[in-house]
DNA sequence: ATCTACAAGATGGTATACCATTTAGGAACT
DNA sequence: AGTTCCTAAATGGTATACCATCTTGTAGAT
């Protein structure tokens, strides 16, 4: 039985990230402990707690006596994400073709169904959150712990981007039909093949983010 | 100027990491926050820092009301470490060598000599700490921030695998060996090969580690 | 004998106060 | 005017107490 009242440690959390990503705290603010305790109406330490878990997904970076800030995300930054996550994402789904059974392609199409429909709707920040639980399942489903680990903060930070520099902007149908093709090479079982696909599909979405981030003013 | 007495956060990580490492915490024991702050004669504020940072690195899993369980680590998730280790890896090498300064490869020989003298030696626990040293180096020289942490992650598992499970066995000098060829494809500055190499490096520690777990008892 | 319910202990989460360190700004001196 | 030093404010770290929730064992009822 889940209660209405989350923790307070997480509700901390889910508020920062949610304000970074609304672009309510921008990159390059600080953020103190007494400050936000004050302004949230809690303590320090659930404040601690949230801080500390958006450090681990690198959203902010502590410097003693500082505060801590909240990272601004280059463009050497973005291709370096997207660097790794093509390799990881290609493993996954490599996996995936070798070992993926119904439920797990029921699970995968679903994320796919409701894309369409927030992408129909143009709710974007839905969609885009859509997508991450996508990707994300793809690297859970796999079975390798790590790569879903990784794959979390990889997300975490892409949201990130995709937000506060590229304002959702997105190529949500494009990418929608990739996602399909990424399903597809998974159901004909060719590891090799699928994984390519996956891979494609990431540079697809590296070049239009770094297209952005060159056009748009980071 | 560095004091002597650390934050008693990260003096108590090391502790706890340490204990895990030297098995006089073993897998499965559980982590309870008041037990370990009279124990070590501090207040439950550093402990539940330090624990959340083991959890963060995968040392230990929290299951509420039951304390933090320190992991047990199969030989299917060591199969996983290894295998994502290989990708990012193999992408610092390739990245390495294209990228390579003189400073770069002066400090990683150091680690490799160091390594030598500490073989001789058979100081096994050092030898596995400059080990983990040479290969967080490739990941942080590579460039990729997102290697550097997620290596990070890796190494630590893979210290607590070495530690727990395989007793620091190794093949010092084989290891080292392979190392010397990575270095030295990286000077070549062939991306592929560099890669083909730390990648051949890779499964051969996945197999010598596989082996070990097979006969030793897990 | 089994099941239920409840109470006590264990565990985690939060609030608050206090201490330590660092930063930053200004006063005093040259 | 520039430099040095010192102090106050800011920030982080720690200790402690209290509260909420969950687990577990046991007493009582059936």
């Amino acid at each position: 039985m889940k209660l209405i009242s989350e923790v307070k440690k997480n509700a901390v959390y889910d508020y920062l990230y949610s304000a970074i990503r609304k672009g309510e705290i921008k990159a390059g603010d600080t953020l103190t402990e007494r400050d936000l305790a004050e302004r949230l109406g809690v303590s320090r330490t659930p404040i601690r707690e949230a801080i500390r878990k958006l450090e681990e997904q690198g959203v902010v970076i502590h410097e003693p006596h500082k505060g801590a800030k909240v990272i601004t995300l280059s463009a050497e930054k973005a291709a370096e994400l997207y660097e790794v996550r093509e390799l990881l994402e290609g493993l996954a789904v490599r996996k995936l073709a070798q070992i993926h059974t119904a439920e797990m392609m029921e699970e995968l199409t679903g994320y796919i169904e409701r894309a369409e429909k927030k992408a129909l709707a143009k709710e974007i920040e839905k969609l885009s959150d859509i997508n991450s639980a996508f990707h994300l399942a793809l690297a859970r489903l796999s079975g390798n712990i790590y790569l879903e680990v990784i794959m979390n903060m990889l997300q975490t930070q892409i949201n990130l981007l995709m937000t506060t520099s590229l304002s959702y902007s997105g190529r949500p149908l494009e990418n929608i039909e990739e996602h399909k093709k990424i399903l597809e090479a998974i159901k004909l079982g060719d590891g090799d093949f699928a994984e390519s696909v996956a891979k494609y599909h990431v540079r697809q979405a590296k070049i239009h983010a770094m297209k952005k981030i060159a056009e748009g003013g980071m």
